[in-house]
DNA sequence: GGTGCCATGTAACGCGTTACATGATTAT
DNA sequence: ATAATCATGTAACGCGTTACATGGCACC
């Protein structure tokens, strides 16, 4: 949902064309290095944003370049970016991936939780000394932000690491307890096979 | 990336129809409030499964009931089965909504981010406090991973809470930082307009 | 004359969602 | 009778990705 939003918002600022709205989320959000969006995705977002009335195609600029077609905003489109920034994101956390790595793991019984902890681990370790380097490198003059950004970052990989040593922990402390296992159920009339 | 190689699985430990996996998938992550997985997204997965030559539909059941298409692994589904255990989960934390939410709200000017991060940390409580009752309310002898998958989105709740905190810090500090505007470029031949 | 930037897209796919459709059996 | 469960999907959409296509203009 936030290309469409920032979209949005950076028509809302200004009526503006595709091909600079990709230049300016890229800018807006710290570079290709952070968030390097494709211009399919501006263009079909854009596409969707004006099927849905929130943006206008206002008209077609040619100044001895190419066409732009330059989209505005409407009443309908401040009033949705304006929910937007009242209303909090939350995320699907219960989708994780590593929880169900875990699970079909102890359901196949000859992968071991153990290995998988440990793989992950290494990979959370790798990631975080790559977000730390990068970190290390940006000017904090004109790049706060982005720092920032990093640092949230950081801070999820330390959880996940935690969260690690915690199921370690309780892996220690109950050796074999039962789990739930999907028990594939037989209907009224058995099969004959 | 989870379901897919959650139905591999599921039909590695043995042969399996769609229902069935619908069923073992829910079980297995902990039941419709942890995860409602849709029986489209069972169906779809498994069609392009069978496409990549991971399982294959071994045989057509029939008793009573309706017709079962039962799929088994291939020697192909193992090999990336395995790939999956050994390989870390990385997602991209770089692509951030509130971050974004930030930056278009600074861009624009009229908007306060901490107003932004007000409503966020209500937002984030409010879920903490969802998360906790919830947590509280399950039974730790038949679901002690639901209680582990619980106790990451706190710990994932609580960092988003610290990085507010951090970032209102920062806020402080600087005043007026200047931060990433994009601006739009001039071409070589500048508008006539 | 080629490289690269400006500016527009289209096509196809993967993952995920909601909603809809069909038909049989089983339990009340 | 009818409601629930078993079992199969299809259709359409949203977000995001990769790859491909087109054409003009500016710079060296």
């Amino acid at each position: 949902m936030s290309v469409r939003y920032a979209l949005l918002g950076l028509i809302a600022q200004q009526p503006r064309h595709g091909y600079e709205l990709h230049a300016a989320f890229t800018a807006l959000v710290g570079g290709q290095h952070i968030w390097d969006v494709k211009p399919a995705q501006i263009y079909s977002t854009l596409a969707r944003l004006a099927e849905s009335r929130l943006v206008i195609e206002e008209s077609v600029e040619k100044d001895g370049g190419p066409e732009k077609r330059i989209y505005a905003i409407t009443p309908a489109g401040e009033a949705d970016l304006h929910a937007w920034f009242n209303s909090g994101v939350l995320d699907a956390h219960l989708h994780d991936e590593l929880y169900v790595k875990l699970m079909v793991g102890l359901a196949l019984g000859e992968v071991d939780a153990r290995k998988i902890l440990q793989v992950q681990r290494t990979a959370l370790y790798r990631e975080l000394h790559r977000v730390t380097t990068q970190r290390q490198m940006i000017d904090p003059k004109t790049a706060l932000a982005h720092i920032l950004l990093l640092d949230k970052t950081v801070m999820h990989l330390e959880a996940d690491l935690r969260w690690i040593e915690m199921v370690e922990a309780r892996l220690d402390e109950v050796q074999r307890q039962p789990l739930p296992q999907p028990e594939p159920k037989q209907r009224g009339r058995p099969p004959k096979k």
